[in-house]
DNA sequence: AAAAATTTCGCAAAGCTTTTCGTAAAAGAT
DNA sequence: ATCTTTTACGAAAAGCTTTGCGAAATTTTT
């Protein structure tokens, strides 16, 4: 049998549809005889209000959407699974949808969500290099239609809640830590050069370095395509300069680079010492077990579903929009070298 | 401005709700004029036909619903994403509900999918002991509310389409394939001992030694549950015979294993040949890559996919309810020995 | 017994869309 | 000029729910 409705309950007992409502909802106003019956009927053919009726009458559909770049990568499940946590609590369902890197995929996402489907909705943007061509779109939606808030990769040009890594201290700190154990050489790795998170972490690298009396050399900066051959051009930097540590800015990237590394024999960290950022499920289990930087993902998840839904829930609280720093945190493991 | 609605445009012309709809729809019955006024007016708002209300006009909500056990599981994040990437193709979303091996939020879920919610189920049950809880309910769900597929961890009890990894045949094979490059003293190692999908596996490898003329040893079969101490257990198995292969069920405990195992001073795959169920990320990246059984996750979730939908947009084919087997492949590495 | 109060239920609107059908006006044909 | 056809739009229903209000029926009060 289809799923009932009031009105079948109605016809079974000859009441209105309106009499069966408020029945089911333990109206006053219904006998209470007439309650039980009705009650128990709709319990024993397992009625439940409709949803999609229930939303287009409360305007609410208690449903978030979720846009993340890569559903492959370890930190954007990290904030997933956060988000799904905190939503779920709260009664919410999410959406999810994966932009798969491509501007063009972003913005039919965007299009779908934008039809009274969700309440609210979190995203981080593509790399795309056609990187403002949604923007304006996400900027109207932010502004007026449903409450946004936008992790990790966000942009200025959009008026929302936001809730951002500390990309720019950590890429300071990680390059500090490289100098206060000994290191002096010390190359980067980056593989989302195109992005303002690569950017601003080696503007933090470049702080320290000049903090600490090193020169800059744009040569140290190895920036990485998906198509080129990482194994060459590590060649070119190793040959470059004698170098002692290696800052990779994503996990793969690390636990490829310490690989490419030790195959050359170099030793880790005797030689090297490697920090890669995102502390997913590949630095722990490889040899040695690698030093990373933490974005704590799943907590930034959880906060971005907090902003979103008290914006939901307080639409005209009249709060200025926030944008909540997550400081991350160096997980020491055996790739860097000990401290003296 | 908030979203604006066809009665909004019609007031602005002064014309009804239902020419609205036909201009905007480019529909023969308005002139042309009007039309085209119309339509200009509508694109500069940015007007989209309600998807809400759309829904409850057309009972359908193009949306699935998807439901498993562990999203920080690179299987059934691989599943998913293949899920998601067939459901986008064909115009659907996909609601994403984590059960957390929960048996309790898996019910919840349930509940609130089956209000009207998705037109279509996809899922893994949860390894609960409670595991015959929710059973008659989906069953009940399957059976007259709405398509359902359950891959991977799948019930006899419930009548639909399935799609399922032939974890009899690998643990088969498998096990064979240790017996073939000489390995005589295989061990099982496994996290999910009251699953069905664990059992398959290691009676499969009980057929595989029978076929060979090895005897079966209870003994070699370690359980290990999430809270207990994998080191002490390893010491255990290791000190109870000379073992010269280890079979483990999935990719974190062959990592950890692996590691324990070369703590202790066995050389891999010298002293130990190593292999792992899933093909995740971890396993390519430890030392020595694992050789792993791949389940083929993505494509299991396309295929899940697709048949789902089948089912939503051919609901009376008549066709009978199908299982699909996949074959695992062995993705060799350095863990075990060659072949002589 | 009549008036007042309470109980118990139904009607209708609102949320937004699509589509069928009806009708007035305009255009065409004779 | 009259009849037929076409054009161009509006009314209404259907999808399902909740809720305020009106009304009939019953009970209580005087």
């Amino acid at each position: 049998m289809k799923k009932i409705t009031l009105k079948d309950i109605g016809k079974h007992f000859g009441v209105s549809i309106s009499t069966v409502s408020k029945a089911v909802r333990d109206s006053h106003e219904i006998s209470t005889e007439l309650k039980l019956k009705i009650q128990k009927y709709a319990k024993e053919n397992n009625y439940k209000p409709n949803k999609v009726a229930l939303s287009l009458l409360n305007k609410s559909t208690k449903t978030i959407g979720v846009v993340i770049p890569n559903i492959l990568n370890y930190f954007f499940i990290q904030v997933l699974y956060g988000i799904e946590k905190i939503a779920n609590e709260k009664g919410y369902n999410i959406i999810s949808c994966i932009s798969d890197e491509s501007n063009e995929k972003e913005g039919k996402t965007l299009e779908v969500l934008d039809a009274g489907t969700v309440d609210g909705l979190i995203m981080s943007l593509t790399n795309d290099s056609d990187i403002n061509k949604n923007i304006s779109y996400l900027q109207e939606i932010a502004s007026s239609q449903i409450p946004v808030v936008l992790f990790d990769r966000v942009s200025d040009a959009i008026n929302c809640d936001k809730v951002i890594v500390d990309d720019y201290e950590s890429g300071f700190k990680t390059t500090e830590y490289f100098i206060n154990i000994g290191c002096k050489n010390i190359a980067v790795i980056t593989p989302i050069s195109n992005s303002n998170i690569g950017k601003l972490r080696i503007d933090g690298y470049k702080k320290a370095l000049h903090k600490n009396g090193i020169s800059f050399d744009e040569g140290m900066i190895l920036n990485i395509e998906p198509k080129h051959d990482l194994d060459l051009e590590m060649s070119f930097l190793l040959n470059y300069k004698k170098i002692d540590a290696l800052l990779c800015l994503d996990e793969i990237t690390a636990v490829k680079v310490q690989s490419i590394v030790k195959e050359r024999g170099y030793s880790v960290p005797g030689d090297i010492s490697i920090i890669g950022f995102t502390n997913g499920q590949l630095s722990k289990y490889v040899t040695p077990a690698m030093t990373m930087v933490s974005q704590h993902g799943k907590y930034i998840g959880e906060m971005a579903s907090k902003m979103l839904i008290k914006r939901i829930e307080e639409p005209d609280s009249g709060e200025p929009f926030e944008t909540k720093v997550i400081k991350t945190s160096l997980i020491v493991r055996e790739s860097t070298k000990k401290i003296d």
